[in-house]
DNA sequence: TGCTTTTAAATTGTCAGACATTTAAATGTA
DNA sequence: TACATTTAAATGTCTGACAATTTAAAAGCA
């Protein structure tokens, strides 16, 4: 069933992908339960802690369940949407944080992303997506706004476009990419004038997609990506060079 | 520096997060040496293995790497492209494969993402990946090909034009959509006859690219994301009413 | 019989201590 | 100096045990 060459290398990763591979080729189905770990350290010929340490990293990215108790045990589980969107967030702020992506290519496939959804969300769009757009504008006009609070409904806007695309496939592919976004775009401080630029290319995006105009949505996208990269090379501008200052 | 309340549920889950908070919000930055395990279980005041045990998770999400020998230890990782693209594909995959997404679903979202890379593709588009391109679309006009080497070349394409945007971001987030389609795409037995229609495609693309044409690529990705959709509905519509056969 | 309570068993979670293995630095020697 | 040897630190693994939890079956009772 699952077998285990006798490398000297990691039992606990050896063992891990084993099990792994089961899952993925469908050895193992959802909600089935593995068998229990005194049995896998007798089947791999390994002791306990191993086989816990083994699925402890299957646990880690979110493969299996497992439950304390009799008739318990460690369960394939099936992978959840917002599983799958948390690991994907995970994955993107890390490979953004650790690589110094330039502010502008994240920035372009940002962008490049969201244009994509712009013609599914022009035609699927519901009231409901359309009126969260328009609650986060309203929200982003309020004066006393934190820096933070902006940038927080400034994803949630952008969420929302990319939901109302109406395909999950997408907006979890999506998820990343915005999300992982945030820190970058915290960077910015964003001041009044910025703010109401943002809200008039966010007001244009909702218009034209509550009158099913993909093309108006996209060349405001694309409008507000623009401003957004002079924004960000303004501030690496002003952080290079902060000589003169009394 | 990282403590944990007195909560009773999964010491090593607690302990991972305590861990990984700390790498994501800084506090431990790239290449940074962790406590040894003998440490870290005496701040925490636990033992070894569940330290251990938490150590696992971290090092199955790729955010700590350990090294054997004295002067040796669990070391933060800098998430690499690879290590990145490797995690997208798995995640998809599962996504896909446990949660009924529709083949409709599915494609739409993928031809949707690779028609935002196309106006990028036309302006960066290299000769070497022209290139590559043109290769595997020779590959597949091969009479012999098997179906599963077909399919290969056929993702290997896809990703040689979604790498000719010049954005490893868009490369990042493309990889899930375009690899973990294929086991649908598998499930679609080509006849020799769609193969010529999608090496048809295939070289429209390829060409416009060449020319930096993007809309003639888009609209010829459109195109082969109807064509597809027909491939894939005829094969349902067939294995749904297998009735009448001899 | 039918319901509630108790008991027992199975399983994961955690601990302690030990040994094996690997690796790099420190030490010794030609 | 250059090379071989020793040593110490750290992870990898094992054994054995106990605690906590959960369910199923057994026991008790009306």
């Amino acid at each position: 069933m699952k077998i285990d060459p006798d490398n000297k290398a990691d039992l606990s990763a050896q063992i891990a992908e084993a099990i792994r591979d089961a899952i993925v080729s469908g050895q193992l189905i959802v909600d089935e339960r593995l068998p229990s770990e005194a049995e896998l350290a007798d089947h791999f010929a390994v002791s306990r802690p191993t086989v816990r340490e083994a699925l402890k990293r299957l646990a880690a990215q979110s493969l299996i369940r497992t439950q304390r108790g009799a008739f318990g045990g460690a369960f394939v589980n099936r992978l959840s949407y917002p599983e799958a969107y948390g690991q994907q967030i995970t994955t993107s702020t890390l490979l953004l944080s650790m690589n110094a992506i330039s502010f502008d290519t994240a920035c372009e496939a940002r962008y490049a992303l969201e244009r994509a959804c712009t013609p599914l969300a022009a035609r699927r769009r519901t009231p409901d997506t359309l009126a969260t757009m328009r609650a986060e504008i309203h929200r982003q006009a309020q004066p006393g706004l934190t820096d933070e609070s902006f940038c927080a409904s400034d994803v949630a806007f952008h969420r929302a476009l990319v939901d109302s695309a109406g395909n999950p496939v997408l907006s979890y592919q999506l998820a990343g990419a915005v999300e992982a976004m945030q820190p970058l775009m915290n960077m910015i401080t964003f001041t009044a004038r910025s703010r109401e630029a943002i809200v008039g290319f966010h007001t244009r995006i909702a218009d034209a997609l509550s009158m099913q105009d993909a093309e108006t949505a996209q060349n405001a996208l694309t409008e507000l990506e623009a401003y957004t990269l002079t924004l960000g090379r303004d501030v690496m501008a002003a952080r290079s060079a902060p000589r003169a200052r009394p």
